[in-house]
DNA sequence: CCAGTGACGGCTA
DNA sequence: TTAGCCGCCACTG
């Protein structure tokens, strides 16, 4: 019945959900946190299904690089910039500015 | 059933 | 240093 995947959704909805507001995070991040290392690609398709659901902030997550990369998977493609300088991130060229200051690692932050 | 794609990440040239 | 390729797992055609 519930398969593996979809405990993982539910992982990371619940670590997106913790991450503080004025922070970021990676998708790598949340899957080796999740146990899935080297599947980020997953997370990023859990964000996707996370899309109709609310209280799910995805803005908060981005690539290792700091990109807002599903930016275009946002309801406009300037929503999730929006949202982030909304809530004090800086973003300059679709990437977050000091994101290595603002980035939010759940194996060592939320513990 | 097989091949291609994708909100990524790490390694090699 | 920058650019390119492969690997991961799931979904679509």
């Amino acid at each position: 019945m519930k398969s593996t995947k979809e405990n993982f959704f539910q992982n990371v909805y619940e670590v997106v959900k913790l991450i503080p507001p004025g922070r970021v995070t990676s998708y790598g991040a949340i899957a080796g946190y999740l146990g899935a290392k080297g599947s980020a690609r997953m997370v990023g398709w859990a964000l996707i299904a996370s899309q109709p659901f609310t209280g799910i902030p995805a803005h908060r997550v981005v690539n290792r690089n700091g990109l807002l990369t599903g930016k275009q998977h946002f309801e406009a493609a300037n929503a999730m910039q929006e949202r982030l300088e909304q809530e004090g991130v800086q973003v300059e060229n679709d990437r977050v500015v000091a994101f290595e200051q603002l980035f939010w690692d759940p194996s060592k932050e939320l513990l």
